[in-house]
DNA sequence: ATTTTACCGAACACGGTGTTCGGAAAGTGA
DNA sequence: TCACTTTCCGAACACCGTGTTCGGTAAAAT
């Protein structure tokens, strides 16, 4: 691959983060993000087809990393029996989060939050699976599902928001205290 | 007050709320709020300086309507003595909501989604104050707040979203059983 | 050395926003 | 009814951001 487009994707990448950290994606000018890149407007054009296309394909390809693979139990595994296990998945994501942290928190606001809502959803249905069933409460799966993950998402938004000033354990713990309340 | 204002002020409000049904309110444009309401391009700019101060100012007059005074408990009161109290408040707003159907529905997707969350977290503040205090569980109060706001909106959000297929009753009935666990 | 590929950037078409202004029409008050 | 005030109308305009085009240049691949 040409070492060309690469230095060029990347440049668009970091100038994107930057300006980010600033204002929100939809108060972002093309032509801001070309003079930050310090590349050709056509070039920019060449590399995404609009804008929106931009963000877009940056964002897959950050949480794609953030919830990637490797952090995902077996489809078949039970949590059911061992709620720890759940929690340390659970954890293990935070800290990957709090890897990310100066990407995620620049594209948290604005428009580009949804994307997040959207990974971080489809990821924690997965996640959280067959665990929510075994949850004994009288309430329809529907519902149960959508308190669940709604809240741990809201936490972690709200974590991200105060800007990530407790640990990934400490948040943890909290959330199950709230969730289970033995 | 001239009658000539109030009708064309309802009908930018109704042309936008039908326009609203169809698309997000960042892909309307203030030409097609002027065709559907029949009036000229000058009077929509008097009435209004931007397209956001109209989504706004529309906003801000239903929400306050819904959020009403009336609905508001005392500041002093304290609803740790008898949970049914502010279950039957919560109630109350959802019905509230309910009657607004058309338009909240509207409004719940795209940008505006966040006017909803911002009152709605004010409204929400005031009216669980004191009650989350009095929850008992080892985590800071900042976090309870969050928790148990943060789930009653997403909770509400969902439920809009599925076209509110249940009954207010059944949603505060779900709600609380998830959040209190007797 | 030749060919392929990527970059450059000025110029352009397009569409949406918000302003201006002179004239028409509707409301107000005597 | 007649003057006057307010609102509405809409065409024309300036402005800005998006995305395209194209001829030329530089870098990489073969």
């Amino acid at each position: 691959m040409d070492r060309r487009q690469q230095k060029t994707r990347t440049a668009i990448y970091d100038a994107l983060t930057k300006l980010l950290r600033k204002r929100r994606f939809e108060d972002i000018t093309v032509q801001e993000i070309i003079d930050e890149a310090n590349i050709g407007r056509s070039t920019f054009y060449s590399h995404f087809e609009t804008k929106d296309q931009l963000l877009e394909q940056m964002c897959d390809e950050m949480f794609s990393h953030v919830f990637s693979e490797s952090l995902m139990p077996e489809k078949s595994h039970d949590f059911s029996a061992n709620h720890e296990e759940l929690r340390s998945l659970l954890e293990h994501l935070l800290w990957h989060i709090k890897d990310h942290e100066d990407n995620i928190s620049s594209i948290m606001y604005g428009e580009s939050e949804k994307l997040f809502t959207r990974y971080f959803s489809e990821y924690l249905e997965d996640a959280f699976g067959n665990m929510i069933s075994h949850i004994d409460i009288d309430v329809s799966v529907e519902f149960k599902k959508q308190f669940v993950i709604g809240s741990f998402i809201n936490t972690v938004k709200w974590w991200i928001g105060n800007g990530l000033a407790q640990s990934p354990g400490e948040i943890i713990d909290a959330y199950y205290k709230c969730l289970i309340r033995r």
